[in-house]
DNA sequence: GTTGTTCTTGAATGGTCGCTCATATACGTT
DNA sequence: AACGTATATGAGCGACCATTCAAGAACAAC
């Protein structure tokens, strides 16, 4: 009996995903939403209860579950090894130098910006981190059993390690785009696996 | 024979670089500055041609005169080696763990918030990065001299990565200030260099 | 066709933003 | 005491912010 719906909830969701991970959080207006999406502000707040703080929560949450998985690509499979870390790394660079990468991850964008402010945000950054380690950790354990990487590799220490390093890479990315220095950064952690 | 001025602009400045810092460039309202100083609108837009863009430079720049030599300390000197190097990480990770070191680096955070949007604050940043690598570099070519790393270390390319490490370990911290996580990052950053 | 329910609409709310300007004020000089 | 100059003041500018709400509209059920 109700009035249908005239547009897709997950279309302004994506909108406003894309918003925040190239702009931010507060230089994202909801009316930027609306000019972009065609949704008015009384549709879009009845949509998204909670209103902006809620939709980028949802926005972090969208960012995981579609955007995440296609940058790890193989490595979060269980034979994930060496090679699936440096196709990550390399995957990150190529991003950073592209026109449509500069803006990162928007997950390391919310730890800087949100993360001090807001423990929703924050919690989110964490999970991501402990999945990023997760996944690292497996596969240099892979790696060690088929003797890619030093016998005396921590593996739990060097995944840690490996993960600051990417937030690092995109910190530097960032502010200088220039892709010796990426290169130079990603073989460098590489070398250090022995 | 002109009225003298009532307060001191290096305190103003002062107030702006630490509300920059702790809150960013977009939380952080012309208003908030207004309150904590006392200096009123007309008289702090006098003081500070450019407004609020020109304040948050100046405060970048005050920041890498002031704030970055302390936490740099002997990492600078001539005849900084690792100990200078571990001495800076250390550094990071005691303020990281810090209710008042939270905030991170300003220019670190400069280079998520406004790196893309402002060529002059990502100008400040790459001057920064610039300088880390060089006293990390000058660090490591002393330490291969004196044989405390390995012999085959790429002073170069492990410098940008230590910086980029450097990075990392700010984003990670800040999301997940937690000093096991913390030092794990550290100490594989420095069994790396052998 | 009437009713009930949910959605759409867009004007409007009260607040904050960065910034300006007319006016008042305090000094050195004369 | 009068003047010229640089500062202090703070109300006020237009723009934008997130959010709300009363009114109209589209559907299913009856």
């Amino acid at each position: 009996m109700p009035r249908p719906r005239e547009f897709e909830p997950d279309t302004v969701l994506n909108v406003a995903m894309l918003r925040f991970w190239e702009r931010g959080y507060r230089a994202t207006s909801i009316e930027d939403l609306v000019k972009a999406t065609g949704v008015k502000p009384g549709s879009l707040y009845s949509a998204f209860p909670g209103g902006k703080h809620a939709l980028f929560l949802k926005s972090l949450e969208r960012y995981s579950r579609l955007v995440v998985p296609e940058k790890l690509g193989a490595l979060e499979a269980s034979d994930a090894s060496v090679a699936e870390i440096r196709g990550y790394f390399d995957g990150l660079v190529r991003d950073l130098l592209s026109p449509e990468g500069r803006q990162g991850c928007l997950l390391v964008n919310t730890a800087i910006e949100k993360a001090a402010e807001d423990d929703e945000a924050a919690a989110v950054v964490r999970g991501h981190l402990a999945r990023l380690e997760r996944c690292m950790t497996h596969a240099l354990e892979n790696a060690t059993r088929r003797g890619q990487v030093r016998a005396s590799l921590d593996c739990t220490g060097s995944a840690k390690l490996l993960v600051a390093t990417c937030q690092g890479l995109m910190v530097v990315g960032k502010a200088n785009p220039d892709e010796t220095l990426l290169r130079a950064i990603v073989d460098n952690a590489f070398a250090a696996l022995g």
